[in-house]
DNA sequence: GTCTATAATTAGATAGAC
DNA sequence: GTCTATCTAATTATAGAC
């Protein structure tokens, strides 16, 4: 609104630049230091991801992460809910690639499939989940408000109708909960271990035969 | 061996005191440090536990880390081995406090229900092992070549022996191990998560119907 | 908006008295 | 063996030039 934009010069300095290349290059600094936030954050947790190393990932100085965000807590926040967006997108996409369900126990079936998938796509995730899940923090209370409470319920629920319809074994939905989410994310929450043990478990064959598995674990045979 | 022990006086400095004394204070103080480290380190994980709040934990000043063990990175060590003791101890206990096996799967049965409850009495274990396996490291490689490559191998040639007589499902062997341990501990790692949803996965009933629905699922109906 | 420089705090480790 | 005091380096956040 006020600089005179002697443009022409693309080195140096960004002062020159019109507002238009600004504002382009603030949002690629803000999308670069959530994507660093999410990899530091995943690998090191909260405490031990510095800002530092997650502006030098982001190809950038650390005081931009409290221009761009207010603080640590509020970029792992930001960080967090770009995440919850990513999962959700995924899942979307992974359920439009498989044939529609015809019934209730096949509708659960292809969510595991799906969730399997962005599990694999997206180890960041429940990466940072279990390591905030850990204990009690006003990051805890924030995540599970936000983010884990809604997912929580409506899988219960829905594993609830099936057993009520006697469609499924007969298991608490809370066991179910965390059986079901903890079977589907270790493999790739834990790939670098799995990688020192001699395993890829992001390669294609093994994340179709442990979706497969966990269908015929949970749902039983019946289900393709 | 050499002081002139002026015994009596209990309070104050433990120059004074004899040197039977001296040592079980010294041991008092080194098992008070692993047992605080498990904790702070299963909370915050490596990088996030400072020797500080360690210390604090165990009745302790800072610097006896640096006594008792020669670095932040070798307590560390002393308390993952202290732990993985804990783990076959804890096993051991709940097996042989199950009626005897008659057949390899119903082993199997026992191994998992041991484990299960061995893994909610230690959430400490898989907080830790969830928090290295997640990025290369040289915690990672020592922690898998001393603690979980024997493991890994042992539970996957007993599932493949299951696998190959027909006695379970035809699922792979690395599918299997990381579906069984992320289903077997993820009520326990992710505990207080669980607590804020409004469920008490530390409960005994809990427990109980989580080893028993986990039977089920990747052994069937038939085994008790 | 982005940069350099720096303030204020905290980290792990060490020195030396007792 | 345990304590207090302290060193060096790293942390998050802020000030101010451009």
């Amino acid at each position: 609104m006020s600089s005179s934009p002697s443009s022409g010069t693309i080195s140096g300095a960004i002062g020159g630049d019109p507002p238009r290349r600004r504002q382009a290059r603030s949002a690629a600094t803000r999308e670069a230091l959530l994507d660093a936030a999410l990899s530091e954050f995943a690998a090191h947790g909260f405490e031990g991801a510095s800002t530092r190393s997650i502006a030098a990932a982001a190809g950038t100085h650390q005081p931009q992460i409290n221009y761009h965000f207010e603080s640590k807590d509020e970029l792992w926040r930001a960080a967090v809910d770009h995440l919850f967006a990513q999962l959700d997108a995924a899942v979307t996409r992974h359920l439009r690639a498989m044939p529609a369900p015809t019934d209730q126990r096949e509708r659960f079936a292809c969510s595991v499939r799906a969730f399997v998938r962005a599990a694999a796509e997206l180890p960041e995730l429940n990466r940072i989940m279990v390591q905030e899940a850990t204990i009690d923090s006003d990051r805890l209370t924030w995540i599970v408000r936000h983010h884990t409470r809604h997912r929580f319920e409506a899988l219960t629920a829905e594993w609830h109708r099936l057993r009520s319809d006697g469609a499924v074994a007969d298991i608490d939905d809370v066991v179910l909960y965390y059986s079901l989410v903890g079977a589907a994310s270790l493999p790739y929450v834990n790939a670098p271990e799995a990688r020192l043990l001699g395993h890829d478990t992001l390669d294609r064959g093994f994340i179709d035969a442990h979706a497969d598995a966990l269908v015929t674990l949970f749902l039983g045979e019946a289900v393709r």
